[in-house]
RNA sequence: GCUCCAAUAGUCCAAUUGGUAGAGACGGCACGCUUAGAACGUGCGCGAUCCAGGUUCGAAUCCUGGUUGGAGCACCA
């Protein structure tokens, strides 16, 4: 018997070598048995893991390491999301390469990454910035824009002035750039874009096949394609009120029943209509250039009162010549969506209701709800937009608005003027194509030159990788390739002639959008991917990550895998067959008197009988406990992986991540249940100590027959067993770890009835007990290995295995031990518990029926009143209904 | 504002998807052990499953309405 605590900090990193030298989690792409990918969400390499990393790596981990003990060929590999911004950053505050940066903070991260015991393959690792990935970034790039899935377009772009880039819209905090706090702009600026919107049908289709995708992250994509089906109406405009000899007015509704209850028109600040406008009238021109500017400001939007400015411009109704609308430019009308014009109907549209109240514009409900007497039914503050029946409405009386919209489509896209249709049934996206240009050195070299006389033109496949210079110099603002003195000066591919390389770099959610395709054959140099490996690697079928990559980075994926596909780079359409958002790992706070936040690690918390109270561990100064919230810098609630692995050791952290929370909720931080894992830890090497000293008398050969004590171990082992296995399967992790603690138990109990100390013990026993005691010891070793494997290494050798149990097969399940010969099945009368009866599992329903209505317990419910009802639930329960 | 999700013991969470509300842990209390020791072992669980209705033989689970907390989108016509 082994005295011994277990030591973490000795036998992990062993481990780690044995894995590392005997390369067992590397994947062959020749291995015939079926393949099973697990990917997590690849780290950015900002310098230092964070615990975040931890909970993700941990939970793709236990399921790489389950499928490969249930005999998968499973690829797990890891790389590095390694261009963007703070790298720039760095090199302008530390004045340090940005690649030089980058290369450095994923050797410290790979070492981290390590300590974790992760089974990972890391010889298909690379970093985005790697000219060898990059280089077939680019050759797709090139792929897509002869496919046509490549533009050059002019957008409205957020421009810094001061940093002299492009900003993300994330990156305009209240109007300012976030970095240099100058007021963004808006700028129409030529970008490269994606065109995604090509696939918006499709994209949106396919959600429905994602059955093993969370609903939450469907409906969030959903929405952010956001179809919508409605009606293009062409308005015709009085000749004597347009500025410039505008006949029509196109708008875009989904609301098409409620033509009747129109107000106004409304169009866009930056509609042509508009522009044209504000030519003859200063006072409309002051008044769109005042509402652009407050466009710029997100803030602003989302407080900004309706403002409108009547334009003069008056509007024919389509089904009435003598009814005019004016046409006013309006701050809530985007250019972006349908055709940047709306017909305003008050009555059933918020918006418009509050519109026309600050105009005076006044309102006609045109649907009644039902119940609703029409001729009282009036709109004040609040618009009705229920269902209901169709009133003020003309031809429409009567009708549902379903009725209504179909009647009106009907007529108005038969009607012709100017030899064109009305209108016609349209559908709308919100979906945006996907602008890729940015203004920044630490990106993939989009790989096209400008020649002054051919235009635009593909860089050669020959030139590829067009790589980055490593000599740009970061001492001014704007953006480090285009200042270089010689990197952008090339000869046109063409004529020869003088031209420029192209000098934005791609969006680094370009470099996201494939990686997982790319490690199936990352030593291919000829092609991005091999085909025959990429088709059969791929799709992934477990991916991990957060949830804030729920629309953008799956998005952009499940379009760049269609576009691989259009440009016979891949067979299937959906990356991710299987995927889920992980919680984030969240800690309470800790705030001295005068406000400061103090780390968890300066703290002592004690607990008394009248709750918890902190402290400083150095002063002894009382500290306030806040709101439990996200780890960040600023509240300082952040633990270092690296002091957990050091203090308790890896798999500590990992059991902790694993316990308690589901893994796709939050999960807080606690030292108490970090201290719990760690007793865990200790007791179950105790506890297969002592089954390995038992389980030396073991006989070689399975007895033929099992005692009941030996029958109840087995029938805990198997159960267990099973549990865990299904919830692996179904990512039930702390589920699991509560099966694995229950066993746990069953098994330490079986240990300590046979009394101490277990060496004298042994040969007592009867050999039969002895053999339950070895493989139960051998099945719960197996069931922690995948969450815990260098404890599970250390004890598969105390148990006298060789060969690693990171190795092993997954243990066969006795199903027959599940089974029990009876039943004991609960009694209800009228559905309250009145007694239970055992019965053969075998029972038939009138034996039990018979059986329950003798019992005493049901008699006296009953009262004597005669039994109406008797309903049998097989294995579970009986109701007598009296 | 719109859409969606959640709510079970002091705390974190289970409940085979409509069938006995309790698996596991944290904390607490009691007892034991007296050295594996900032441990270890044993024991202790009445909470109208957030509230009000409804469906059902039977509801934590399904439906309706609310309360509280959280998430996403945000003038999308």
């Amino acid at each position: 018997m082994t005295s011994e605590r277990y030591n973490a900090r000795d036998a992990e990193p062993r481990w780690q070598r044995e894995w590392d030298e005997k390369a067992i989690f590397s994947a062959r792409n020749d291995d015939p048995r079926p393949k099973y990918y697990v990917l997590e969400m690849f780290p950015y390499p900002s310098g230092r893991i964070h615990i975040g990393h931890v909970r993700n790596y941990t939970l793709g981990d236990v399921l790489a390491r389950y499928m490969r003990a249930k005999g998968f060929n499973v690829l797990h590999p890891m790389g590095w999301d390694a261009f963007g911004l703070p790298a720039e950053n760095a090199a302008i505050e530390r004045k340090v390469a940005p690649k030089a940066w980058t290369y450095d903070n994923i050797a410290a991260m790979k070492k981290q990454l390590r300590s974790i015991g992760l089974s990972l393959d890391w010889s298909r690792e690379f970093a985005t910035c790697d000219p060898s990935y990059y280089r077939h970034q680019q050759k797709l790039f090139l792929d897509f824009l002869r496919a046509g899935l490549v533009e050059r377009e002019s957008r409205k772009v957020n421009w810094d002035p001061v940093d002299m880039t492009v900003l993300a819209n994330e990156q305009v905090i209240d109007g300012r750039g976030w970095r240099s706090g100058a007021v963004v702009e808006q700028r129409e600026m030529n970008q490269w874009v994606f065109k995604i919107t090509k696939y918006s049908q499709e994209l949106l289709d396919a959600l429905d096949t994602l059955d093993r995708w969370p609903d939450k992250v469907r409906l969030m994509q959903r929405n952010w394609i956001g179809r919508s089906e409605g009606l293009l109406v062409r308005f015709a405009l009085d000749p004597a009120t347009a500025p410039a000899g505008e006949t029509e007015l196109k708008i875009f509704t989904t609301r098409h029943d409620t033509l009747f209850g129109a107000k106004f028109m409304a169009i866009a600040a930056d509609h042509p209509l508009a522009l044209a406008a504000a030519a003859k009238n200063p006072d409309l021109a002051a008044f769109i250039t005042e509402i652009k500017r407050i466009g710029t400001a997100q803030e602003a939007i989302d407080t900004a009162e309706k403002q409108g400015f009547d334009t003069g411009i008056r509007a024919i109704h389509p089904f009435d010549p003598s009814w005019r609308l004016p046409v006013y430019v309006a701050n809530f009308v985007l250019m972006e969506y349908g055709t940047g014009a709306i017909f305003g109907c008050p009555a059933h549209d918020q918006r418009d209701l509050d519109f026309v109240n600050k105009y005076g514009l006044g309102n006609t409900p045109v649907v009644c709800p039902e119940g609703q007497d029409p001729k009282t039914f009036v709109i004040t503050d609040v618009a009705y937009d229920g269902d209901g029946r169709m009133i003020n409405s003309r031809f429409l009386d009567g009708m549902t608005i379903e009725q209504a919209k179909e009647e009106v489509a009907k007529r108005l896209e038969t009607e012709v003027r100017g030899n064109a249709p009305v209108a016609q049934r349209q559908v709308n996206f919100r979906l945006r194509d996907w602008g890729i240009s940015r203004q920044r050195y630490w990106g993939c070299p989009i790989p096209v030159i400008h020649c002054e006389k051919c235009g635009v033109v593909p860089a050669p496949d020959t030139q590829l990788p067009v790589t980055l210079p490593e000599d740009a110099t970061f001492d001014r603002p704007g953006n480090a390739l285009d200042h270089h003195p010689t990197w952008k000066h090339v000869a046109c591919p063409k004529c020869a002639g003088k031209a420029q390389r192209e000098t934005d770099t791609m969006d680094t959610f370009v470099d996201s959008s494939w990686y997982f395709a790319r490690f199936t054959d990352p030593w291919n140099a000829q092609a991005p991917t091999t085909r025959p490996v990429v088709d059969r690697m791929m799709p992934v079928d477990q991916y991990i990550g957060g949830v804030e990559h729920a629309i953008l980075h799956l998005l952009y994926s499940r379009f760049f895998v269609r576009a691989m596909k259009a440009t016979g780079h891949i067979a299937m359409e959906e990356p991710f067959a299987g995927m889920f958002t992980q919680g984030m790992v969240v800690h309470e706070t800790y705030q001295k008197a005068d406000g400061s936040y103090v780390t968890p690690a300066e703290v002592t918390v004690e607990t008394g009988s009248n709750g918890r109270r902190a402290v400083l561990t150095a002063t002894g100064e009382e500290v306030t406990i806040g709101s439990i919230e996200k780890m960040s810098k600023s509240k300082k609630n952040t633990v270092d992986p690296d002091d957990i692995i050091a203090t308790y050791g890896a798999d500590v952290a990992r059991w902790f991540m694993l316990s308690d929370s589901p893994p796709d909720r939050d999960v807080i931080w606690s030292d108490e249940r970090v201290q719990g894992a760690s007793r865990f830890v200790q007791r179950l090497w105790r506890v297969v100590n002592e089954a390995a000293d038992i389980a030396k008398a073991a006989p070689a050969t399975r007895p033929a027959d099992f005692g009941p004590e030996a029958t109840a171990l087995r029938k805990a082992a198997h159960s267990a067993l099973d549990k865990v296995s299904g919830g692996i399967e179904r990512l039930h992790f702390n589920v699991c770890l509560a099966h694995i603690r229950e066993f746990t138990n069953a098994l330490a109990d079986t240990l300590a009835k046979g009394g101490r100390p277990a060496a004298d013990l042994a040969p007592n026993l009867v050999p039969d007990l002895v053999w339950a005691v070895r493989e139960a010891a051998l099945i719960l070793v197996q069931l922690i290995a995948p969450m815990m494997p260098h404890l599970a290494e250390e004890c598969w050798q105390v148990l006298g295995q060789s060969g690693l149990v990171s190795e092993a097969d997954w243990p066969q399940i006795e199903r027959d031990l599940l089974v029990e010969d009876s039943v004991t099945l609960v009694v209800q009368v009228n559905g309250k518990k009145r007694g239970d009866v055992t019965v053969p599992r075998a029972a038939e329903n009138p034996e039990i029926e018979t059986a329950v209505l003798a019992l005493d317990a049901v008699k006296q419910a009953l009262g004597g009143k005669a039994v109406r009802k008797v309903i049998v639930v097989p294995m579970r329960i009986v109701n007598v209904v009296g």
